[in-house]
DNA sequence: GGAACCGATAACATCGCGCTATGAGTATTC
DNA sequence: GAATACTCATAGCGCGATGTTATCGGTTCC
């Protein structure tokens, strides 16, 4: 189990042995290794002298490997190509053959744009393997932290000052993936449902359904800017709930996009625009660094090529 | 069957790595490695930028090993441990518990000489291996210098002017390991038998057993010197034949008195020293640079240390 | 909020390690 | 047997890799 190792045996003398005992002459093994032949005389003098056995004799003008020499040679193929192994998984890596990726997202994408990015991870590098882990934002930034994730997809709110810029510090690197539009959702028979665009304003008196702590601190904030405090009835993070809910005239609610995208539309639920616009925006979190890693580089950039528009999210 | 190496990567960043997933810091790394921290990073941020591949990522206050750097330390227990055998098989060889001699050695030698000599090494270096060739000393020569074999024990006379110090020079290297006085073998019949040395002078009339090549070489000279050019009968490398035949009277003859060891007097002939004296030495012949392997080095140091004065050699 | 710990960076010194030019010894050639 | 070509060794040189110490920013823990 030592690590030790002897300092005086370097990868370079293994390879001018090994070319010697191919090629016979110093200066064959010196044009095999593309060296000059006094570099692969000296090289073998100072290993010799590091050794204190000598690795080669002359005879005649050529030169001939003594028996130590001829115990390297033999140990040099083994030698060699341990390393080649070692640096073909690298290259492997390097050329993407190999690797894995350990993904978190938020739930709304679990079923949304992490398939579709699977999908196309399996058809265009299908020897990489990916670990999903669904995580909410706060969590998956831990993970990230933490090491137990390489790429987060997290969202955030404009006014959010939970995560939006200060992530970028500390190591952490933030790219905007997708913008999308939050919707209100009213009953159908709801007085305001035959307008196009709703003032949030005119919601002032409704009962609100909450989703997630983070969403629900977007709706405070929304509420807010337009003069009120909602009155939160319910809380759940299932948008399918919060849809039956609201189309069973429970309360009105707020939702992304996205979540829409997760459920289908209940007959006795509407969604309209509302004013003042509020957007949310979808981030891919890494560990600075990951751009050079290569399955995480191929994975987000399939992850920013991805095409969002028919669940409602911008890319940009 | 490529040689070529990745010469992006090298032992340090495996050493590294493996010491970062072991310690987890990297400034226990460098502890364990014996590096400043700086040096450490620095390292490590330039192999990174070498393979293009993160190894590491910052998460908290330490740091955690990226896929890449995972794989990396998984190959360096592989790549280690090839390395830790080649450099355990060189320092058995250093500690001469294991290694090979190829040894050469002229005919009379191999059931004097060689036969202690390998007594000897079988009792101090049981891991080493002695493969013996017999030789007389110009093929013996031929072999050490093609390379065929690592150390040749040869023997000359003074005057020889083929192998003394010319061999000296031209990488070989030529050590004295024993004299031998030189006798004259009559018939125990023979009118001079009775004095207890004979002046080679008198002995111009007689028919002459010859040995080797270079054995009769020094007859001649000897001869020469004592004004006369002796008449060779017969010849033949074979010491026992030729004390039989000088004790059937065929003729008289001259052998270095090692020659007499391997062959039981036979009642017929007697030895007498004669003048002027003449002497053998045996040499031992190596490569220049032989005394820095380890098992030439043991061999011949061994050799030097024999004690052949049982069979009238001197130790010099 | 302060102390302790970890990693990154800056500034600097050194020496490993490559190069070219050249010399000496050996094999091959006519 | 001299000329030629080839191989290895040496000298001299330059640069960059790879260490060092000092210091700073950030994180964790009490």
């Amino acid at each position: 189990m030592s690590i030790l190792i002897d300092p005086q045996l370097d990868l370079q003398s293994v390879r001018i042995v090994r070319a010697i005992a191919d090629t016979g002459t110093i200066t064959g093994a010196a044009r095999m290794l593309g060296y000059s032949q006094p570099a692969v005389s000296q090289h073998l003098q100072r290993t010799e002298s590091r050794l204190g056995l000598p690795l080669v004799t002359r005879v005649g003008r050529t030169v001939r490997l003594t028996e130590a020499g001829q115990v390297l040679a033999r140990h040099a193929l083994t030698i060699t190509s341990a390393l080649d192994a070692a640096s073909g998984d690298l290259a492997d890596l390097a050329g993407l053959r190999t690797g894995s990726v350990r993904l978190a997202a938020f739930p709304t994408a679990s079923s949304t744009i992490v398939p579709r990015l699977l999908a196309l991870m399996a058809k265009d590098h299908p020897g990489i393997l990916v670990n999903y882990i669904e995580a909410q934002p706060p969590e998956a930034v831990a993970l990230l932290r933490e090491g137990s994730v390489d790429l987060a997809i997290t969202f955030g709110y404009p006014g959010d000052r939970s995560d939006p810029h200060r992530e970028s510090a500390n190591g952490l690197r933030m790219e905007l993936l997708f913008t999308e539009e939050m919707v209100v959702v009213l009953a159908a028979d709801h007085p305001l449902a035959s307008g196009p665009v709703i003032d949030v304003a005119s919601l002032a008196d409704e009962r609100w359904i909450a989703g997630c702590p983070r969403c629900r601190g977007h709706l405070l904030a929304v509420c807010e800017l337009a003069g009120f405090t909602p009155a939160i009835a319910f809380e759940t993070d299932n948008a399918s709930a919060v849809l039956n809910m609201v189309a069973s005239g429970l309360g009105v609610a707020m939702l992304p996009r996205l979540a829409l995208a997760t459920a289908t539309l209940p007959p006795g639920a509407v969604i309209r625009a509302h004013t003042p616009t509020s957007k949310r925006s979808i981030h891919l979190l890494a560990n600075e660094g990951a751009r050079r890693v290569p399955s995480l580089a191929a994975t987000s950039e399939l992850l920013h090529g991805l095409d969002g528009s028919d669940w409602g999210l911008v890319t940009r």
